[in-house]
RNA sequence: GGGUUGGUAGCUCAAUGGUAGAGCAGCGCCCUUUUAAGGCGUUGGUUGUGGGUUCGAGUCCCACCCAACCCA
């Protein structure tokens, strides 16, 4: 896309126009009376109104013209006619295009057809346009335009800003729930020296001055809990975390996530909790528990029904279901019983790994109205406690719905000595890679807790129906052009 | 990483191996109440990049780039 692009060429000669009339083509402020939806709401015949917004039609009736202006609050049609502007104003306005800025002041009057219009008497180029906007009717359907450039996207599809909205609304209302249960809203480091608090490759980056490595986390996690050692009882986290790995439809290398603690709590509280958010959140933002995820033609596939309670089921109950008699299984019978189920496994996989892939392929990704999974098996979860009855599963739960999991819970571990002896074992020969700093803290003395994490992008998802995280991330991750 | 599909005008899309087209946008003209305004005319292309096959390639073959989807 040269700059001596035709359309370009004929915008940046408008321009210069403009500047040799006098006029600056990129404007100041501009005192309007309102917005365009304030306008609206208040119209009266007769009524004088200055208003500000983008140009995004234009129909030219030789001597008339009318236009739409639109601004973040609605679009309001606009009447331009040499007679009522004067002939240089209408010269100036001959040089303006569909995309510029403009701010005008007129009359308000009702067309024959009905239309709520401004009668122009005085207008103000605020900016030019050099590049044309997208196709009017069709809007951008090209997808890697839309996330290489959002703010065609924007402009162009509104369904894609009301997504964007949603999700705006949606962390909303995320801190004003917990801020109204006494949960304070922290920033904890971004640059750790240590990455920790999940099983993640990180991005490194270097201190220059302190000549030191860092890492982008990959999880708040062992700073907030050093929080919990500090005496804040009720602490959350809703920011971005990082991980170098691989992009796909439901990975960003940096997204969003909520993370929370609550002292004296455990996990099943933190699932009280995590249910009673989602359901007020789904019903101030998308105004439904019952919320419906379409395909390209607008017919529904699924609906994923939110409505309390929540059903709560342990592990293995959940792989029974789904595979009847899978425990009474020889670790040999249920790697042949895979295969009868075509499901795909690895021959150095574990039996608990086995497992998990069944649990995943026929549990997991055929779940869609919410699922607390409790009692998982310790191997899968090595960081949570032990559930005092049976120490082979952990007092944790996974949530999933819509196909994935969207949110753990654990009841946390607190215990400095075996906090110590997981992350060795989980660091294994790498002993930098133990967050030492948070041992201490640990020993300092954490009191018994409930956590949780909610990936942010894929709660989003679920919510809006977005079926891809790049349509729920303004700027999402891609590759540079070729 | 593997597979499938796709990339053509600013945008949305066509085009049996045989002259690269339409709608919108743009430009010019007509029109004083339009709603994707309308009418007449018109500009605009290294068909993702680089090779190859062929008398002739958007189309067939190879490599690469970017993207979407599926799989790992």
């Amino acid at each position: 896309m040269e700059e001596t692009h035709a359309l370009f060429e004929t915008r940046r000669q408008k321009m210069l126009a403009l500047r040799e009339k006098g006029v600056a083509p990129y404007g100041q402020r501009f005192e309007a009376t309102g917005s365009i939806a304030e306008v609206r709401g208040r119209f009266a015949d007769g009524r004088c109104e200055r208003i500000a917004g983008r140009i995004t039609a234009h129909r030219d009736m030789g001597k008339s013209h009318f236009l739409d202006l639109t601004d973040s609050t609605g679009r309001l049609q606009i009447f331009v006619h040499a007679k009522e502007v004067g002939p240089d104003a209408y010269a100036i306005f001959q040089l303006l295009d569909i995309g510029d800025f403009l701010g005008v002041e007129g009359e308000a009057f009702t067309t024959k057809t009905g239309e709520l219009t401004l009668r122009v008497k005085e207008l103000t180029v605020l900016s030019k346009a050099l590049r044309p906007m997208p196709d009017k009717w069709h809007g951008l359907a090209d997808v890697e335009l839309r996330y290489r450039q959002r703010y065609l996207d924007l402009l162009a599809n509104p369904e894609s800003k009301t997504v964007f909205k949603q999700r705006i609304a949606i962390i909303r209302e995320i801190r004003h729930f917990l801020e109204d249960r006494g949960f304070l809203e922290v920033e904890t480091p971004m640059m750790q020296p240590v990455a920790g608090g999940a099983a993640a490759e990180p991005f490194k980056t270097h201190h220059n001055a302190l000549n030191m490595d860092l890492y982008l986390r990959i999880a708040p996690e062992l700073y907030l809990k050093r929080l919990l050692v500090g005496g804040f009882d009720r602490v959350f986290e809703l920011n971005r975390s990082f991980r170098n790995e691989g992009v796909s439809r439901r990975h960003n290398p940096e997204f969003t996530m909520l993370e929370a603690y609550w002292a004296y709590a455990d996990f099943e509280q933190m699932a009280d909790m995590v249910e009673e958010m989602v359901t007020t959140i789904a019903e101030k933002v998308i105004g439904t528990l019952q919320v419906e995820h379409k395909d390209a033609e607008g017919k529904v596939v699924r609906t994923i029904n939110l409505a309390r309670p929540w059903r709560r089921a342990p592990y293995k109950d959940l792989v029974e279901e789904a595979v009847p008699g899978w425990f009474s299984l020889t670790p040999e019978g249920r790697r042949d019983k895979c295969r009868e189920l075509k499901i795909e496994i690895s021959a150095e996989m574990a039996d608990f790994e086995v497992t998990q892939h069944v649990f995943e392929k026929l549990v997991e990704e055929k779940t869609f109205d919410p699922c607390f999974v409790t009692h998982c098996p310790q191997e899968l979860v090595p960081l949570a406690k032990p559930n005092p009855a049976d120490p082979s599963v952990v007092d944790v739960y996974e949530l999933v719905m819509n196909g994935q999991e969207i949110s753990p819970g654990y009841s946390e571990l607190n215990d400095p000595i075996v906090q110590r002896r997981r992350l060795e074992e989980q660091a294994g020969e790498e002993k930098q890679k133990i967050d030492e700093d948070f041992l201490t803290a640990l020993e300092h003395g954490m009191p018994p807790a409930g956590g949780i994490g909610i990936g942010l992008d894929r709660l989003t998802m679920m919510l809006t129906g977005a079926e891809s995280i790049r349509d729920v991330i303004l700027f999402p991750h891609m590759k540079g052009r070729g």
